[in-house]
RNA sequence: GCCGGUGUGGCGGAACUGGCAGACGCAGCGGAUUCAAAAUCCGCCGCCCCCUAAAGGCUUGCAGGUUCGAUUCCUGUCACCGGCACCA
């Protein structure tokens, strides 16, 4: 369009081109801007607020909130949230209160980054970006309730990120009814059994009431949610800050190859631990994509199986293991146990040989990569020897580091017959092998470790135990009952999910409100003192030093304070105890966990989120009992579990985010302060973005400025003409692939940017954009401006009266647009539009407008089913229409049309008819005709019985409506 | 290696519950209009056989199976994409 001569806009000056979309676009989007400038259009006011309508059902949509970097939006952002204003666009017709929010995910790493090359604070070059990015989301007419916009980074939203870590610090879970309480509630539950507790420094038992306040504190520290663990970190002195293990190669750090120091950390925990059964179990009550469903129940682990303590000669501590199969109890001929175990270090300094020291070194020094890059076993024998209670036979410990020290107990009862890795292990190392386990039709030749369930074999000791024939799963039971009677064992589940280690050494995340006095010991700062702010730093680089400091800790005069400036109460601690602040931050997930919930009463200033907005928002009740008042309590049998209806974003968040958000949602939920056990009930992702990339012949990929078509699908690499393959890739700079969405507003309109990226295909798909492909939709939109709008007058353009044919297509085209809507097919949905515009259309040498077309009456409800899709394309029609603009204006305050459901069917189909399943003729057959009518119909047909031939009629398949199958 | 997903014209895709494969758009071809071009409107457009047409045959990655009938269900297999990676 951008070709089209000057001449020609002179001419038609009501032409749909790029310059007039863009227009009319910044024309709507400035008449319904708010006094303040900060948004526009649409607010959807809360229970309580002037102009709620409490008749309405709610429907509350969410996009994940974006991370507003510096490059601005690229076109996958826009993606999921044109899907997700359709949708609310749609909800808003058909009678809801919609809530769709937008807000800034602002903490994070490329802020901090640029603070250290520039000095500028993260906050300034945080806040601009939010700035454009708001600009360039208002640019394509989202309907979002931008009164209820926040950033994670507003101390009024991180004061309550604050405050709800305090609740988990001040929390524990009672394991007895699952479910998190008040840690005030263990400490009088203590004293009130005066409970016999063990306390850290001696290890012995005490009484409560003996014990110091001090001790007491410290044994309830054990249970809180939120808790101060030990982890080890790999803290790279050079750079200042800890590395994630794929930023290590050789154990240097992979930016710079300095030196990387493994070395414990004292760091804040979630014990996300607890709710791992409840995390697992709940996933069945949420209408969430099976992949997520899967990846989550894969990273919670859960396994059941036995916890067996072996003997071992001439060492105090027993050796504890984890293990799937207590069934091969009898087949365990040695023992491997992690490098990093405890028990290694004792042999180790029990000096026993130089070997076992050296292969303990090399292997914790080995990097992730190494590991994985080569599954050849590696071990060393520790020397000591533990008893197998079931044959009492003396079993060689080992360590090796194909057992990981994070998983289970870090020490595993070696079965080489019945599995793999023990088995190769016990190959590479000479050690016996002995069958176990029969498995039907498998033979057990000691070649490969057999790993199925079969029945028990070789499993006896002459005293206390047989379990020889039964199956694997009695032979489990049996022996876990002879452990717990032995006291040597107990069933136990086994999880891979680990506590959520959530400090971090940066500065730009939110501050712990915890402070430390000269001993160590931790206090709470009140809650009446949040928020505690982030100081401004004059210099934002990592501390060079051996000991881990963040660069919090540079703000010395923030963080040494006195207990009654830092806000901690006065009974835990005197006002004036001089203390020292936590100088780790939060990560980014922080912000994230529960920004859905701010949305619902943004501006409260007394409550995390208002109990009563939060009650509209999130609660609500089944389909199917809809009818019924609205709920003040979650009731599972009637309320849906999840509080948001619709959430949307992509599938890299499947596990940590929204598993985080599960977590912190369900405790929140279990101490009162959230209706709904789930956040989130439907859960949908968008698909990729992607482009096209070009490939040359040895695979290496030509940046596209670098090449040219030469004819129909030929491209070669302009430099060297050699030809290269099209390809589909992910967008990104250096392959110079990348689409910017201002351009493509400006070229054709944000209308026509939001029908191209939903018409490109099914949203979960990933697809490529095609840029030779947009102008189809613009088309679409000029050929239905023409359809109602002279192009030289501007004149509205209406059939005298309605063509039936038009209607019926109409009837069904506001049916099928809103069946497509609600099960997120708008691709289909827009196709049916272009349809419905085909028939409509008026041919060249028509020379009265008013003898085709569609009438004002139709054109009306076109623009209505077209709004969620174009809205300012289908407001500026309206406009013309002499359609009222409502409270906000356009269509927003107008409903969805209605239709008739006796046009959406024909008195008349055509039937294929099919010999042997070929089509051989078609008939048409009025739609009510029985089977009987139309097989008679289709047998009498002449083309029919040509194709017969006189062969007999074996069987004759008739599917009303559909086709009629004739067998000979 | 394991788990999951996807394979349909030149391209993006449609076919929702086992029932007319290829809706709709792009690209391409032809026509009308025009002094001409652009724009617009109309028509054609899976592949093979064929001068053409009629007729016929083939076709949803590949090979089988179930069925009157399979893009759809089952078995095997190949390719691509995503996730996980010694989890005891």
């Amino acid at each position: 369009m951008s070709a089209t001569p000057n001449v020609e806009t002179n001419e038609l000056p009501h032409r749909y081109t790029a310059a007039y979309a863009n227009a009319v676009e910044v024309k709507w989007q400035e008449s319904l801007r708010w006094p303040d400038g900060k948004g526009y259009g649409y607010r959807q006011p809360n229970p309580g607020e002037a102009g709620f309508d409490a008749s309405k059902p709610k429907f509350y949509c969410l996009d994940m909130f974006p991370y507003p970097s510096g490059a601005g939006l690229h076109v996958g952002h826009p993606e999921g949230y044109t899907a997700t204003d359709i949708i609310c666009r749609y909800k808003k017709l058909k009678g809801f209160n919609v809530l769709h929010p937008m807000g800034w995910d602002a903490f994070g790493l490329p802020a901090e980054q640029y603070a250290i090359q520039t000095g500028v604070h993260p906050e300034v070059t945080t806040k601009k970006a939010i700035d454009n990015f708001r600009r360039q989301l208002q640019r394509f007419g989202f309907m979002y309730d931008w009164s209820r916009e926040f950033a994670t980074i507003d101390p009024d939203y991180y004061r309550w990120t604050q405050w709800i870590w305090l609740l988990a610090y001040e929390s524990w879970f009672d394991p007895s009814v699952r479910k998190a309480r008040a840690i005030s509630e263990l400490a009088a539950r203590f004293a009130r059994e005066n409970a016999e507790i063990a306390v850290a420094a001696s290890g012995a038992a005490k009484k409560w009431s003996d014990c110091t306040r001090r001790e007491q504190q410290a044994h309830l520290d054990t249970f809180r949610l939120a808790y101060l663990g030990t982890q080890t970190v790999n803290w790279c002195p050079k750079l200042g800050t800890v590395l994630a293990n794929e930023e290590i190669i050789d154990g240097r750090s992979e930016r710079g190859g300095h030196p990387v120091k493994r070395m414990p950390l004292k760091q804040w925990m979630f014990r996300i631990t607890s709710y791992a059964d409840r995390l697992l179990e709940d996933l069945a009550l949420v209408d969430w994509p099976e992949m997520t469903r899967t990846l989550q129940t894969e990273w919670i682990g859960r396994s059941e199986g036995a916890e067996i303590r072996f003997a071992v000669e001439g060492d105090g501590e027993p050796l504890s293991v984890f293990t799937t199969r207590p069934d091969t109890l009898f087949g365990a001929t040695y023992m491997v146990v992690a490098p990093e175990h405890p028990l290694v270090a004792r042999a180790i300094s029990r000096g026993n040989s130089g070997k076992l020291a050296e292969y303990v070194s090399w292997a914790k020094n080995r990097s992730d990569i190494d590991r994985q890059a080569s599954k050849e076993k590696t071990g060393c024998a520790t020397g000591l020897f533990a008893i197998n209670p079931a044959t009492g036979a003396r079993i060689p410990v080992w360590t090796a580091d194909y057992v990981l020290m994070g998983y289970g107990t870090g020490a595993i009862m070696a079965v080489p017959a019945h599995d793999e890795r023990d088995f190769e292990f016990a190959k590479a190392f000479a050690l016996p092998i002995v069958q176990v386990v029969e498995i039907d039709g498998v033979a057990f030749t000691g070649e490969a470790a057999t790993a199925g369930e079969g029945r028990a074999v070789n499993s006896a000791n002459a005293a206390t135990v047989s379990i020889n024939g039964l199956t694997t799963a009695d032979a489990k039971k049996t022996v876990i009952a002879w452990l717990e009677k032995q006291g040597i064992g107990a069933l136990r589940v086994n999880y891979r999910l680990r506590d959520w280690l959530f400090s971090r050494q940066r500065y730009w995340g939110e501050p712990f409100p915890i402070v430390y006095d000269a001993d160590g010991n931790h206090y709470p700062v009140s809650v009446a003192s949040l928020p505690l702010t982030l100081p401004p730093l004059a210099d934002y680089s990592p501390v060079e030093s051996d000991v881990p400091q963040p660069p919090l800790a540079k703000a010395r005069e923030w963080t040494h304070t006195t207990a009654g400036a830092a806000g901690v109460d006065p009974a835990l601690l005197p006002a004036n105890t001089p203390v020292v602040r936590e100088t780790n931050t939060m990560p980014g997930w922080a912000g994230s966990c529960w920004y859905y919930l701010r949305y619902c009463s943004p501006k409260d200033s007394s409550h995390f989120v208002s109990p009563e907005a939060e009650r509209y928002w999130m609660l609500s009740r089944k389909k199917s009992v809809a009818d019924a008042p609205a709920p003040t309590s979650y009731d599972a049998a009637t309320c849906p579990a999840g509080g948001v209806d619709l959430y949307v974003g992509g599938s890299e968040h499947a596990v940590l985010h929204l598993l985080y958000a599960r977590f912190w949602h369900k405790m929140l939920f279990d101490l009162g302060h959230v209706s709904t056990p789930e956040p989130m009930g439907k859960l949908f992702h968008q698909g990729l973005i992607t482009s096209y990339a070009y490939q040359r012949a040895d695979k290496t990929l030509v940046p596209n400025d670098q090449v040219e078509e030469r004819g129909e699908g030929n491209f070669v690499e302009t430099a060297t003409g050699a030809k290269v393959a099209q390809i589909v890739a992910k967008m990104s700079k250096s392959l110079k692939n990348v689409v910017n969405p201002d351009d493509v507003i400006a070229e054709y309109g944000a209308d026509t940017f939001r029908l191209y990226e939903m018409y490109m295909g099914p949203l979960e798909a990933s697809k490529p954009w095609n840029t030779r492909d947009i102008v189809g939709v613009f088309r679409f939109l000029q050929r239905a401006w023409r359809l109602a709008v002279d192009e030289r007058t501007g004149e509205l353009l209406c059939a005298a009266s309605a063509d039936p044919k038009i209607e019926k297509l109409l009837h069904r085209t506001i049916h099928k647009v809103g069946e497509d809507i609600e099960r997120l097919s708008f691709n289909t949905a827009i196709a049916a539009m272009i349809e419905l515009l085909n028939a409509a259309t008026r041919p060249t040498g028509m020379t009265d407008p008013a003898q085709g077309g569609m009438t004002r009456d139709q054109l009306e409800r076109f623009a209505r089913i077209l709004w969620p899709f174009a809205p300012h394309f289908a407001d500026e029609l309206g406009s013309k229409l002499g359609v009222k603009g409502g409270l906000n204006g356009g269509f927003y305050a107008s409903a969805w049309p209605s239709h008739d459901a006796a046009l959406l069917v024909d008195d008349e189909v055509e039937m294929p008819v099919q010999i042997q399943g070929k089509i051989k003729a078609r008939l048409m057959v009025p739609t009510k005709a029985d089977a009987a009518a139309v097989e008679a119909l289709a047998l009498a047909h002449a083309d029919v019985i040509a194709a017969i031939a006189g062969r007999p009629v074996k069987k004759v398949v008739v599917v009303p409506g559909r086709m009629v199958n004739i067998v000979v």
